[in-house]
RNA sequence: GGGAGCAUAGCUCAGCUGGUUCAGAGCAUCUGCCUUACAAGCAGAGGGUCCUUGGUUCGAAUCCAUGUGCUCCCA
């Protein structure tokens, strides 16, 4: 069999993902073995696959493969959300194309856009994935509106108007005048802009401060041309086309420059509004200049000032953020358009005294990054305070635990802080309100909570004016119930109590890999819903992943085209080489700096373990030849290595320290096992021909091998599969990714000891080799002054095959003409050949060595002679630096009888 | 403005409740090698005031305080 010496994952990947697909082994159902359950973050169907998704989706298949090969009933659950605003924009903009105005064709029209929209692109994400190797079991690919998940949704929706926790009422929202549609808090963005503190004068009202006379009675004075200084007051906007809907200036009652302006009134520049001034301490007095303007239908903190204050309510904007009647001025104009015509026209007039530079925070909208309007609407909300109760403790004492546990103070100020959620969204695409009205006058405010449309009104009676909420629900109202309604969505419709045999054999869920961005989106409110419906939380680890960044910090995105295309870096490096680089500077919670070399390091790994199964695989072997004793105990010693690893490993993977575990695994490979086993054990060449090697040592080794492989295969599942069949025979279904992960078995300490002694002999010998510049090629003489009886003399051949020694010495006495070297506290003696040692350089070698080993006995010394310390010091630390005196002891005195000769 | 976190080698990070020859790993760098598994490789080497300044302690990268710089979350 011709092996090619580079690995090509092209050839392989596709083979076997198909293969994988054929046998079924991704799929899950409900048997005697204990489950391990993780449902995916599911993506967005207007998505591709980008960094993050890798990373992500990465993780959680590491998990799973690993879960799986662990006898566990692996369960991982795909499938994609809908994506309310994101998908109706992008809905919108096609239809546009096409010459169709969403305001022209009706809403069951429009729906059959959005699922012809969605048949064709939402599975372009999942389609990626299968090319990153995600083993999800596909045939459960669900999708928050499918119509049973979506009835689910409309249940919960019911239960929870029934249990008095869903409200319908007037608040201030966060409103995106481009989506046409209201916003949760947590999907607007804040942004720092650079903008214009505007300083506005109003002037005040000719003897309003004797309060007689009514509002909007003519003073006398002419507001168009303020004059002296003391007609007016200035206020500070960043905001001047909303003084059109202003209904008071405030300022603070401890404020000396105002406190003569109690009872007063202003006008409104340009369009001649008298409203009053008022005290409140809300105000802050250094900020501008100390007085505000209460604008309540478009801030929200002006609105409950309003509300404390009995204000009027004046908003001025259309939905679209156009000025409508109630601005009196440029009406239908754009709000931008609008500050700055404003702006001059308040220049113009003389009622605007200066403008500053000035940096503040601005919403925009997360989907359509549009300027957040505050708007005053009627919007469905959820109480959370309560519900919210059982998920904060839970967190808090780790019932459900985060990692890395940090976020828990981030989730516990939200939680703690939470308030009502608004989930009704003016869109189409989405599951529908299912609140009904009568459009009879007396029963305007009557609302009927049902599936299906009244049959009549529970108020007046009447059975033809009934008609259905416009809104749809927040996508995220979807999303909370996904760890049930993948398994049952049924189970919200309250028929059964436990829910069907999947959920209640897959439910709670093991872990779910997620983004901290999503934590409040998301995260919680699923733990929300999972003791409000299922007394138990939806899983017991969140492993919340970074940010995908690139060389220079920012965070790789499509817009900024700093991104790689995820397929395109499959393409170049394989995807077992993408899955390595991506774990390889991942830890939990840290943001990845991701640059391609690192999936370059990920593809050479895997090509290091191509060419050590090609080396391997080219062995011949002699069925009869006895195992010689290096090769014995090179495998005695390697079989110790994997196991003390493997229990390292294990541990790593249970505090989700996964890209320290992959490093492990990683040096467990490519250092122990091909650059220092692998050596140990393969044949040498006589007459141009390699030696055969013995049975027992190749059945040992390819038994090893394959125990890597199942190590690595969570994250490299490809290679691992192809090398897999390659190495033996297997039958159909014979795949590595459902061997059983290797046991971790107890191990012997001292051949690992033994063994890093003799590492340390080597390394020195290649160092002198290196310093010397002797050819590996030049046999060289080694003298241990040891008895042959030590540890040392088990490894005695293994010392000579690794350096190229013609024979290995014991001595008892030093030797003369040779460079030495101390390891542990055995010296050692190589003889080289005559005119390349350089006596003088050996002996200020050993000089350096002897003054750095006498500054740490001193210190050593000091330590143990220091009362305190002995007095304090715990018993193994004591013992610790005993032997530090003693190792130290024996060098020195190696070190000085060197010198003397 | 309120809260949280971080600062260790050129880069990315380990370093648990203070005490192993405690200053580590990978990558990068340098030197020498195309040695019949692998140059996507082999062998070896160098590299750090553990952010500043104090404090606690027999002992501090580790605990406390201050300052500086950065990041995130919330308003």
């Amino acid at each position: 069999m011709d092996i090619p010496k580079i690995y090509n994952p092209a050839l392989t990947e596709d083979k076997w993902y198909n293969y994988w697909i054929e046998k079924k082994f991704f799929k899950s159902t409900p048997d005697g073995r204990k489950p391990y359950t993780v449902v995916i973050p599911p993506p967005n169907v207007t998505g591709v696959l980008h960094m993050g998704h890798m990373l992500n989706n990465t993780i959680q298949d590491v998990l799973v493969r690993r879960a799986r090969m662990k006898g566990f009933n692996a369960c991982w659950v795909p499938g994609t959300d809908h994506a309310s605003i994101a998908t109706e924009a992008k809905v919108v903009a096609l239809l546009k194309q096409k010459g169709i105005d969403k305001k022209n064709i009706s809403r069951e029209e429009f729906i059959q856009h959005a699922w012809k929209w969605k048949e064709k692109h939402g599975g372009i994400i999942l389609e990626q994935l299968k090319k990153l190797g995600a083993s999800c079991d596909w045939d459960r690919t669900r999708f928050t509106m499918d119509e049973d998940l979506s009835e689910g949704v409309i249940d919960v929706f019911i239960d929870l108007y029934k249990k008095g926790l869903i409200y319908r009422g007037v608040r201030m929202v966060n409103w995106d005048p481009s989506a046409l549609t209201a916003l949760s808090d947590e999907e607007v963005i804040y942004k720092e802009v650079n903008s214009k503190l505007f300083f506005i004068k109003y002037i005040f009202v000719k003897g309003s401060e004797d309060g007689n006379r009514k509002m909007g009675e003519p003073t006398g004075l002419n507001p168009d041309s303020p004059s002296p200084i003391s007609d007016y007051i200035t206020v500070a906007t960043t905001r001047p086309e909303t003084i059109l809907g202003d209904t008071a200036i405030c300022v603070n009652p401890n404020d000396s420059r105002y406190k003569h302006l109690r009872g007063k009134k202003v006008f409104v520049p340009l369009i001649n509004r008298e409203i009053p001034i008022i005290f409140d301490d809300y105000v802050a007095m250094e900020f501008g200049t100390g007085a505000l303007k209460v604008t309540p239908a478009h801030d929200l903190n002006d609105y409950q000032l309003g509300v404390k204050h009995n204000l009027p309510v004046i908003d001025i904007f259309n939905e679209n953020g156009t000025i409508n009647k109630n601005g009196i001025l440029f009406t239908g104009e754009d709000r931008f358009s609008v500050r700055k015509k404003i702006a001059k026209e308040l220049e113009l007039k003389g009622y605007l005294e200066k403008t500053d530079d000035m940096v503040n925070k601005v919403g925009y909208s997360e989907r359509t990054d549009a300027v957040i309007e505050p708007k005053l609407s009627v919007q469905w909300f959820c109480k959370m305070k309560n519900l919210s109760k059982p998920a904060l403790d839970n967190v808090i004492d780790d019932t459900i635990r985060f990692y890395p546990s940090k976020f828990k103070n981030t989730y516990r100020h939200w939680m703690e802080n939470i308030k009502d959620w608004c989930i009704s969204r003016q869109l189409w695409w989405g599951q529908r309100i299912p609140a009904w009205y009568c459009s009879c006058t007396e029963c305007s405010k009557v609302v009927m909570i049902q599936k299906n449309k009244p049959e009549k009104c529970v108020n007046c009676g009447c059975t033809e004016e009934i008609f259905q909420d416009e809104d749809v629900l927040d996508t995220w109202f979807s999303s909370w119930l996904w760890p049930v309604s993948v398994f049952d969505p049924t189970f919200f419709g309250g028929k059964s109590k436990t829910g069907n045999e999947d959920l209640q054999y897959y439910y709670p869920t093991n872990d779910l890999v997620t983004a901290p961005e999503i934590m409040f989106f998301w995260v919680a409110r699923m733990i929300i819903c999972g003791y409000e419906y299922m007394g138990k939380p939806p899983f017991k680890n969140v492993y919340y992943t970074g940010i995908v960044r690139d060389k220079i910090g920012r965070k790789m995105s499509k817009s900024l085209g700093n991104s790689p295309d995820p397929l395109d870096l499959i393409q170049k490096y394989g995807a077992d080489g993408v899955r390595v680089g991506m774990l390889l500077c991942s830890p939990a919670g840290n943001d990845l700096p991701f640059d391609e070399s690192l999936c370059e390091q990920g593809r050479n790994f895997a090509n290091k373990i191509w060419n050590a199964f090609r080396l391997v695989n080219g062995f011949n072997v002699d069925e009869i030849k006895i195992q010689p004793e290096e090769n014995k105990i090179a495998i005695e010693w390697f079989r110790a290595k994997l196991n003390s690893e493997l229990k390292i490993i294990e541990k790593l993977f249970e505090e989700f320290r996964i890209s320290e575990a992959l490093m492990a695994i990683y040096k467990l490979i490519w250092d122990d096992f091909c650059a220092w086993y692998l050596e140990m054990i393969k044949p040498e060449f006589t007459d141009g021909k390699p030696l055969p090697v013995d049975k027992l040592t190749f059945d040992s080794t390819i038994g090893l091998f394959e125990n890597l492989l199942k190590i690595i295969h969570p994250f490299m599942p490809f290679i691992t599969e192809e090398i897999w069949h390659l190495i033996r025979e297997r039958n159909e279904s014979g795949s590595i990714m459902i061997a059983n992960f290797p046991k971790n078995e107890s191990f012997d300490n001292q051949i690992l000891k033994t063994f890093s002694s003799l590492f340390g002999c080597v390394v020195s010998i290649r160092s002198i080799r290196n310093e010397k510049n002797i050819s590996p090629k030049i046999p060289l003489i080694l003298f241990i002054k040891s008895d042959e009886t030590g540890e040392l003399k088990k490894t005695e051949l293994l010392i000579k095959k690794l350096c190229n020694l013609s024979s290995v010495n014991f001595t008892k006495t030093k030797v003369d003409s040779a460079v030495s070297f101390v390891v542990e506290q055995t010296e050692f003696f190589v003889s080289i050949p005559d005119g390349i040692v350089d006596a003088a350089g050996e002996k200020e070698k050993l000089l350096k060595d002897l003054e750095y080993h006498r500054g740490f006995l001193n210190s050593v010394t000091k330590k143990l002679a220091n009362e305190k310390f002995v007095a304090n010091a715990k018993p193994e630390i004591l013992f610790m630096e005993k032997k530090k005196l003693a190792d130290a002891e024996a060098k020195i005195k190696a070190l000085e009888e060197q010198l003397k000769g």
